[in-house]
DNA sequence: TGTTAAATGTACCAGATAGTTCATTTGGTC
DNA sequence: GACCAAATGAACTATCTGGTACATTTAACA
């Protein structure tokens, strides 16, 4: 949050004297814009609520982001946007293949398991068809690259004679998302049912062990 | 919905004459309701949109449900008490251990496919971190058997020289479950992220596949 | 230093929403 | 057929909620 944009909350009193600063309260109501919709998600959150816990009032949130609507596709096409920027971080092609695999497996595994706020809200957004995801033409142009460096991995493990042909990239992926995601989406009612808590550290290690190991499984000739 | 429930909408002209049918009334509001939560979420249900699509009145949803959350909760509970049903339909025991697995595999992968419904109210209820189901004694006293059906078929494999050893039950289910449940839930941020539905028939088939064919290379020595 | 567009504050509102009140009807029982 | 608890109907309300109108201040610039 911005000096001025925290300074507001404090001096605002009546004499009215603040400083303009567009970045720093447009930032800072993203950041309590994303905390409430994870937790309540898009019809729970309450537009009152994300102005009060800002340093600025609601009506900058319809001035910056129109409504309820924007301001959470916003939220949401920023949060893609981290992640394209931490997937191409992941530099597949200089690793041998399994390697490879074992890195993106483990790193798919710890970013989800990182960054419940992220699952949660891709929980959210699937709950509501993706309708924002659609309608999102920055997010439409983000074009991930994830598959791609899956299958150039894929292939020279297949070359290689270490992984078994005929798997599509998106397969892989599928996979591995699949067990990432589900470990931190569905913690709650794994906990109420069966007991278990999917989020202690010894569980957690257990199950990426298992991701890896049902990655390189999958692949094996 | 029962005749009587079912009749009262149509000719339920002022002279207002019905025949009471509570449990008929009580399946009318749960079916709606379901359909509605599995829709919208908790909080995005809308109590007189259910009242609205019922044969009965919003008063009624009040007096046998108590409030909102009460309604909801019920929902809840009448889908596991069904999931439990099925589960124990589902007889392992009598089968040799890689087939009892492919059934297991097989049969949860359909159940998820089949009930998009199921896999939409337990991801609105992972949402709201599983309070509901804390709080209701009938689900707590369900004691869902899989893991048990699962542990006794690994052990039969393990002790036959056809499973590695070492493997919990709840990894099993885990794993299998994870890949079950993602395809569902994950559907539309797939199909907006990649254009790839993973609702089409050949495309759920793949998963299928790929699903059964993971469970048993994890289990094999 | 006067002008102006961008940025912000304050107060307000119309419609939506969960829940309630009060009266009425039904159906079983004695 | 009188009585009563369970079941149902119709209208009502307090509050919440997304959104807006109007006024004011800031800061860049001519």
């Amino acid at each position: 949050m911005s000096k001025a944009a925290s300074t507001q909350k404090v001096t605002g009193r009546k004499p009215a004297s603040w400083t303009q600063d567009p970045e720093g309260v447009r930032r800072n109501i993203l950041t309590v814009a994303k905390e409430e919709f994870v937790e309540n998600g898009l019809s729970g959150a309450r537009v009152d609520e994300i102005a009060a816990r800002t340093a600025t009032s609601k009506r900058m949130i319809y001035y910056y982001f129109g409504d309820k609507e924007g301001l959470y596709r916003a939220v949401l096409e920023e949060m893609y946007e981290r992640i394209r920027g931490f997937e191409r971080s992941l530099d597949l092609a200089s690793l041998p293949p399994v390697e490879a695999m074992t890195l993106l497996a483990g790193f798919t595994f710890d970013y989800h398991a990182e960054n419940p706020d992220f699952v949660r809200l891709v929980m959210v957004e699937n709950i509501h068809h993706g309708r924002h995801l659609a309608s999102s033409d920055r997010i439409a142009s983000l074009n991930l690259s994830a598959i791609d460096m899956i299958r150039e991995a894929y292939e020279r493990g297949v070359a290689a004679g270490l992984f078994r042909p005929g798997i599509e990239a998106l397969d892989i992926h599928l996979t591995i998302s699949a067990l990432a995601f589900y470990n931190v989406s569905n913690r709650a009612s794994i906990r109420q049912v069966f007991g278990h808590d999917m989020g202690a550290p010894e569980a957690l290690a257990r199950r990426r062990a298992a991701a890896i190991d049902t990655l390189l499984r999958m692949l094996h000739p």
